[in-house]
DNA sequence: CTTCAACTGTTAACATATTAACAATATATT
DNA sequence: AATATATTGTTAATATGTTAACAGTTGAAG
């Protein structure tokens, strides 16, 4: 793991590793920077910059080695351990993103759902559903890392607070609520509704 | 509509009228920048500077009279028309937004959904959903601007061509594909696994 | 063997975003 | 009436992010 790599890079890094990963490397083993930002649609110096940041070189005709390429950016963003993840409020927002979850790219792993609603359910493959009421005590038993908080804005706060106690460090907050948090908790927000201001906004006739 | 706001500016002046919208300012009236920063978690200095860019100005001592914010966040950052938004391949991620979706709040609407599936349903109260392969017709006919991208993977170029071509020009793009569209149409990203790759370098212990 | 072309790695320039700092102001307090 | 206090509006400083530019390199073409 590279420290003190910009947010941004780090991003990215993820960016390409997966778009690398879905690319028909075994044919073609080389990808310049230009044809991998054309794919992801940015600029090529920042290809070669992110790349430079995590130390990785390519060959000045063939261009970059993708099987080395993808090693090296697990190498610079990924923990060496699996890191655990539960999404909180599952349901609706689960299944859409179900698909995206990959747990062979990453080194990722939803370990456990908690559902707010009596009835608990199976949603994922080999991962089990609980009711709200045991999160704290699975969270500390399956030493959960990273939260999703895909809730109503009801009871935001306290549950919020049940998952920084329990130990988890990040959470990805897709509630428009804006949480409290200690210090080194590291929250991600995304609220849907301000993203659609700003594309009204920005594209305004 | 004030032209030429920085896009950070945009998204915190959208989040700053929600929360003060959920705020209690019938009883009190007013609210200062450290306090409306600090419901927000981010710096009173940047609120102070929105506001500053957008000519809004306060009271010294009462600080920012609520009411008047509000209306003037919405001649800074709204269109003078309701901007009307299609969901498109709703059915999850649509439900799950349902709630952070606010009709009163903001000059957005939903005008339709669209299922990639057989069977269309209903799902918003006085939105209608049709098959996806009613869109281009629909998004024209009704005249909309935006549109929420909510797709597994497949089809998305395809998709996004019909979406494109029918005149919508911004897409709020939550599937991980990059998306192919003209210089003039606004895509805002946002892929759920790199920001969680992104929380994992983050919180590494 | 020389020239050409294309790409990388890196720096420098530029753009945007955030935050600290403080003068100006206005009320409350003594 | 003078002083203290707290807040705004604004500027300046700093940090982060993006992109242009180009020297250096290396294979291919003539």
């Amino acid at each position: 793991m590279i420290k003190n790599l910009p947010p941004n890079t780090v991003e990215r890094l993820s960016n390409y590793r997966r778009k690398l990963l879905s690319y028909p490397y075994k044919e073609k083993p080389f990808i310049h920077s230009h044809r991998l930002a054309h794919l992801l649609k940015i600029n090529p110096a920042h290809v070669r910059r992110d790349l430079m940041l995590i130390g990785f070189t390519g060959d000045v005709h063939k261009g970059y080695d993708i099987e080395n390429l993808i090693v090296e950016i697990g190498k610079a963003i990924d923990c060496q351990h699996k890191r655990k993840v539960a999404f909180i409020g599952i349901g609706d927002l689960g299944r859409a993103t179900a698909e995206t979850f990959n747990h062979e790219d990453s080194k990722l792993e939803i370990a456990a759902t908690f559902r707010l609603t009596e009835e608990p359910a199976q949603q994922f493959p080999n991962v089990q559903c609980y009711n709200i009421s045991k999160m704290k005590q699975i969270i500390r038993q399956k030493n959960i890392d990273l939260a999703v908080l895909a809730l109503p804005n009801t009871d935001v706060d306290e549950i919020t607070k049940l998952v920084v106690d329990a130990g988890v460090k990040g959470i990805l907050n897709f509630t428009s609520a804006h949480l409290k948090v200690p210090e080194d908790v590291y929250v991600e927000n995304y609220d849907m509704m301000s993203k659609l201001e700003k594309l009204s906004y920005f594209t305004h006739a």
